[in-house]
DNA sequence: CATGAATGAGAATTCATTCAT
DNA sequence: TATGAATGAATTCTCATTCAT
């Protein structure tokens, strides 16, 4: 229903994930991000039907962004080692360059609220295969381990950045980035391993 | 302040961690649970000072149960390569078997609510060091690549098991348990592989 | 859902109609009413689901006990045309002595809402079928005029009775219980009227 | 103060009856009716000073115009008896070859806000008054019972038509029209009627 | 200890009206 | 004149918490 516009729409979406970011998701009133935005409360429902679909705009634009920024960048890349460095150094950097993104999309909007879990599941599943895409080309060349269940994988892989993510989200003592080598070279382990016939 | 006691203590974090997997955090009412324990919607608060504090207990009670089991379990293994192996499968199976757990301790209750996020902060940490110290004892003994971080390990691996778990509870399509096997063999191939030199 | 009880029930009811006289149905909050009650807003949401159901309940409290108490005194009388009368000074003596039952239920609450008009057409009809038993029993015994549509007839009197009810209302100049014989007259008239035959 | 010109007012005022009698007054917001005349929002308000100005004016122009026909036909017409016949017979024909008129004026727009009331008020005084005229006549002629009280019994005209009116809206199953011979006759019988003498 | 009726602050949403263009 | 984006006051309903019994 609501148009999408310019300035309005653009400033209401960077309000919320501005006051989200600080206030956390529980109390971030449309008041709150109207007034922050710089419009009236009503205004913010010209552009959004409701607060809960803003949220799902929040989620789809930033992480949508974010996560099409990672899909563009490894495409440049032919090597699957190479990639797989490039995803997790993107994930870390990005994520470490836009702390608000980070809280808002990766702890904040993560709530299982049914309706919101339904609108970020598209997205988030965009972000899944990208993955799995990775590691099936990787599986294919003979470069990973091609007993590995490709979902699972995957789990692994998110599940880490994820939980390194939030750790630092929470606990801002190193910087993310800097620890993109070290992530990296322990999934590559994981991934390349043939059941530790090297042992 | 709030004195806890026996029965009627247990029946309403019972029937807390019940409503909470049936209907959502967001959608528990204190009249819900109180309902569901048995009891007046004032005695609620005789046991505990607030919704807030309920909720903590909620966690520590549960989750504090679940991590002290596994420790329990863990204590009487030696191997290193069995305790992981162990970690993986506890995590795992337990989960599985007590679906409202997972739900309320893993999803429902993993939100940033700054109070909620210190108390449940505690639990966690005692299940990180766990993880920690089997990290360090692997490394100690030569049988874990001794470079690791091992926060960067322990990420891994909780994020690793936290991921797979939150995937099943919004699709419980494979059983949890069966997936531990190849689960450790991937983080086994990360924690010991040497940088790839056995390429 | 919401349970009926005693005096905070019959205070908010009393409250609703009180206030829905003097400010009209369109200026009557919520939070009016449940001042008026003394009570909390909340509280009033103790006794009704919402505001149209507690709409829904003035209506067939007042309105209906205002057409139980005619049928009663009709039920007590034999003759025809004392019935009729009776009705028409019951109507209009009842309303005269209740402003504010004959302002909310006539006039305030006959609003054309879908929801309201539901509700509020299950009482009106039982005063209506009233009306028409009225009717038939008149027809069947000959005093009245067999051709007429009962319908059509019972349309008339209540018709009449409620223009001259509305119009007291708003300019309460005459008794409108000293009408009564007039109206009585007029309706007596074309009932049992056979078609101008005394011309 | 808003100034009342062609084209776009008569838009404007003919999109409101026909947006009321479909969503009702209560769910016919500006926006609803400027859109279905073609309008901006804005627009309303250069030509209507408010809503409820607005509401004024479509019961003015609408009811008022219902009047002056019905006037205007009973004007040709001399013998009294002849008069009412055709006053049923233009109310209920007109009426029901104008659902929205209906629906309008004699259901929506009969609420008992005190401005509108006072507006409609002067517009539905030119009917009483037309009908009063009509009693005063059929009186003077000896027709008519010399007795009744010419505004009890204008009230008995009108509350029967309005009642038989509101009734075809919410019921729609006979023509109303052809009621009129019915009505008619039970009219005249209570106007002609001499306290039952003739039995 | 236990109760559950009562409280009232709080939050999302609507919509008549305005005004810069 | 005409526009329609913006406004913000107003209103219903929720629910954690209290307290008289």
């Amino acid at each position: 229903m609501a148009k999408k516009k310019g300035e309005k729409y653009d400033a209401i979406l960077g309000a919320a994930v501005k006051v989200i970011a600080v206030n956390g998701y529980g109390n971030s009133q449309i008041s709150k991000i109207a007034k922050e935005a710089g419009v009236a409360d009503g205004t913010v429902y010209l552009y959004f039907d409701s607060k809960e679909e803003m949220m799902v705009d929040v989620f789809n634009e930033f992480l949508g962004g974010f996560i099409e920024e990672i899909r563009h960048e490894m495409s440049e890349i032919t090597n699957t080692a190479d990639k797989l460095k490039k995803l997790v150094e993107a994930h870390l950097t990005k994520l470490e360059n836009d702390h608000d993104l980070a809280i808002v999309c990766l702890v904040e909007l993560r709530r299982p609220d049914p309706q919101l879990r339904q609108a970020t599941g598209d997205v988030l599943r965009r972000y899944f295969h990208l993955i799995e895409d990775l590691i099936e080309e990787g599986q294919a060349s003979g470069f990973f381990n091609p007993e590995l269940n490709k979902y699972l994988a995957r789990q692994m892989i998110f599940g880490t950045l994820d939980e390194i993510v939030i750790s630092w989200v929470f606990n801002r003592r190193h910087s993310l980035a800097a620890q993109a080598p070290q992530v990296y070279k322990m999934l590559l382990n994981s991934l390349t391993g043939h059941s530790r016939q090297c042992s």
